[in-house]
DNA sequence: TATTGTTATACTCTATAACTATA
DNA sequence: TATAGTTATAGAGTATAACAATA
């Protein structure tokens, strides 16, 4: 306890107050949901700081590094947000030096996003550093706890399909 | 399907768009919550636009139903969020007549936090869209299923408690 | 001095709508 | 006409910092 690799704890969401009644709260799947995404997201942005990325910016990233000259409408689909939003990210993933906008010569309205010599090195670090963080919040589930919750929570989020 | 109580699901976030890698994002435990988190976010908020409440609105009205006189910083605190944030949320809540801040004789500073009359008939049936739309998207798991994953995401937010 | 509520200000992430240049 | 990217604008929701009244 108390490594310098450590974050304090206190200085997060605490997600139940000692003599607070939480009443329904405490029963619904989804305020479950939003108190760990709360407490996930606290850890992941803290232990991101050193490279400036937001969740959203690591989600980004990812998917173009995976997904050659993906253009920014499909950018926006995959993560549920507005093509304006998917221009700003951009903008910002630019500013980082991160990502660049190539020419696509079939279409001279459109271009394919793809990461720089930068942003691929820097990805790996990011990515460990993700991975180290993910697997530590989770390591009191266990290994076949995760898998198990990761099944559930895809459940959840695809109601019909 | 198609029934008129349900809503179209193409207008929320599709978790997993045909023909992406998603890369290491599929993974990892903070990505899964973040995505159900989204998800559930959607259906909540179309459930509860009648009455114009949102997650954090919400979780303030039940949390200053069941617990009574309670103060505005305490309020932020069991949140999660910054005193100034709390003052915020009580002034909308104030504004849909909801809430009323009550003087506390004990400390002139302070005042103590109540549902109004209005708030509390509203809530009734308000915590009646959440509970039944809660047990629709967690229908998939089943009854057993819901509990463990409430106390898989329990552990996740209490890393070290 | 410390705490309670408040205000001022700013930042992130999101949305809608209108625009331009291509297709 | 429709689509790709962009810009302008707005609204939640959050934060920090400074303030007045009270403890």
């Amino acid at each position: 306890m108390n490594n310098k690799n450590e974050v304090s704890i206190d200085a997060f969401f605490n997600p139940h107050v000692p003599g607070i009644d939480y009443g329904v709260l405490d029963s619904l799947v989804g305020y479950g949901v939003r108190r760990a995404q709360l407490a996930l997201n606290d850890l992941f942005i803290q232990s991101l700081a050193p490279w400036n990325i937001t969740p959203p910016r690591f989600s980004a990233l990812i998917v173009i590094s995976r997904n050659p000259s993906l253009k920014l409408t499909q950018l926006a689909k995959v993560l549920g947000i507005a093509r304006s939003g998917a221009v700003m990210l951009v903008d910002a993933l630019e500013d980082l030096g991160y990502v660049e906008r190539l020419d696509v010569p079939e279409d001279r309205r459109a271009f394919g996003l793809a990461l720089t010599a930068k942003g691929q090195a820097d990805l790996v670090a990011i990515t460990q550093a993700v991975v180290q963080q993910d697997q530590l919040a989770a390591r009191p589930l266990g290994a076949a706890g995760s898998e198990q919750l990761l099944a559930m929570l895809q459940q959840l989020a695809n109601p019909n399909r």
